[in-house]
DNA sequence: ATGGATGCTTGAGGCAATCAAGCAACTGCT
DNA sequence: AGCAGTTGCTTGATTGCCTCAAGCATCCAT
């Protein structure tokens, strides 16, 4: 019932679907990510703190040199959109926390990707259900890897 | 049959689900393309040389300003993976063509892929189809926009 | 043939990313 | 306690990416 079953797409095809998709995605990001003065990377980080963070783990999260976070939350705490804060346990770690303006601001990011969010429109309930159940299945193979 | 059923997922968990598995692919592809001294830019415009593409082509494909594209190419072209030959119908234009080298590598940099590949290899025939057919739907939204 | 587009490159400047090095602070061992 | 090794963060140097403004060559339309 979910609507195929006319060509039969080859994994290539697929994989190339995947990537186009993803790439689409990420520039509808940046480009809400612009309208607010942040770079997509920026955004990117600004949207991993729910809560306090150490650098370490930003790091981490961001799958890059701790040194190049250094920078970007520089860049952040000089517009006040994210505060260091040291950790009460180790004097060593800085905690990064979102401040209000921090947190409005990325929410109106992820509101004003237009593109995906119409994109996500154009599918019924059930089938956004399905989707989700098979991106669900792909995560384990896809994330944190080599 | 498509196995969902549990959950009602909200439209932002399917969002942050779409968000991280793209990520999580671009960083296979960037693994990929590092293991050949290629950046992640110069495999994706790499990516992209199906045939000749002329300078400003590659800048609308990248979604970039063309100045952009000069030093890319330059990059590529030092390595001997991409060429840039005069366009015969006009002589302000250079297309850019991949060498064999190129092809080869990019081919490689598909193949190696490994995270992406053995993630859709955890679903099945069925699967992929609906999982292909679920994504063109949502290609058109997404694509080129503003 | 002149004026306006278009295609590409150059130069300046900022962000992103990595590596090597360094300092501070924590941890474990004896 | 003390010392060694590890971990967390920053700095500096270098490279690539990216944009903008400017410039030159070529094409096209009048």
């Amino acid at each position: 019932m979910t609507g195929t079953a006319f060509p039969p797409p080859t994994k290539a095809q697929l994989l190339e679907l995947v990537a186009a998709l993803g790439t689409a995605q990420w520039q509808d990001f940046a480009a809400a990510a612009a309208r607010h003065g942040l770079t997509s990377v920026q955004a990117k980080l600004l949207a991993q703190l729910k809560g306090p963070v150490p650098m370490r783990g930003l790091a981490t999260l961001l799958v890059c040199d701790a040194s190049n976070v250094t920078g970007i939350v520089d860049r952040l705490e000089a517009r006040g959109l994210v505060r260091r804060e040291p950790d009460p346990g180790d004097r060593r770690v800085k905690n990064v926390v979102a401040t209000d303006e921090g947190r409005e601001t990325i929410r109106r990011v992820r509101a004003e990707m237009q593109a995906t969010h119409s994109a996500l429109d154009t599918l019924d309930e059930e089938e956004r259900n399905t989707l989700y159940g098979l991106l669900e299945r792909l995560r384990p193979g896809l994330e944190h890897r080599g």
